[in-house]
DNA sequence: GCCAACGTTGGC
DNA sequence: GCCAACGTTGGC
């Protein structure tokens, strides 16, 4: 069953550009270091499962493209690497503490679709980003949400 | 750069 | 197990 997700990322960081100029438009989406947001990429994500890239703390913040999940879980490498701002003296190879999922880059949007928008968008009231304080970096996203979101694109295109 | 909201840490 | 202190996120 395919589910849907929103996945933040600060464009500065790592942005859908970046994505769209990785080999094999693929990469392995680290640095997730939130229980809540680990556990549904550990537990809930399949491959083929559909991700909004959005882009967060920018001057336009909102969904920039459409990547897809490209892999099931697995360990994070960068909590051993003792030179990487993810690292976790806690975690070990025998047990790992932090998982990702690799993502594949599907579409770059003509323009995003602004926080802003999102907001006035019918239908998309309860979308999970739009709650007051909502900082999540990984969310699931509804079938109906999914939709409305899409023919938002079309229609700025 | 500010700051509200949230998650984590650690003393008790 | 409580909760104050602290660090982080992310819109503005």
């Amino acid at each position: 069953m395919t589910q849907y997700w929103l996945m933040k990322s600060e464009p500065d960081c790592f942005s859908i550009d970046d994505l769209q100029q990785r080999p094999q438009l693929r990469e392995a989406w680290d640095g997730v270091r939130n229980y809540q947001a680990r556990n549904m990429m550990r537990d809930q994500m399949h491959i083929g499962d559909g991700v909004f890239f959005y882009h967060s703390n920018t001057k336009v913040p909102g969904i920039a493209g459409i990547a897809t999940v490209a892999s099931l879980a697995y360990p994070d490498p960068t909590q051993f690497q003792i030179d990487s701002p993810y690292f976790d003296p806690k975690a070990s190879a025998a047990k790992p503490i932090w998982y990702l999922v690799d993502v594949q880059f599907q579409q770059k949007f003509e323009s995003v679709i602004s926080l802003d928008q999102l907001r006035h968008q019918a239908g998309l009231e309860d979308l999970w980003i739009l709650r007051k304080g909502s900082r999540l970096s990984i969310t699931p996203i509804s079938l109906e949400h999914w939709h409305i979101i899409l023919a938002m694109r079309n229609r700025h295109a």
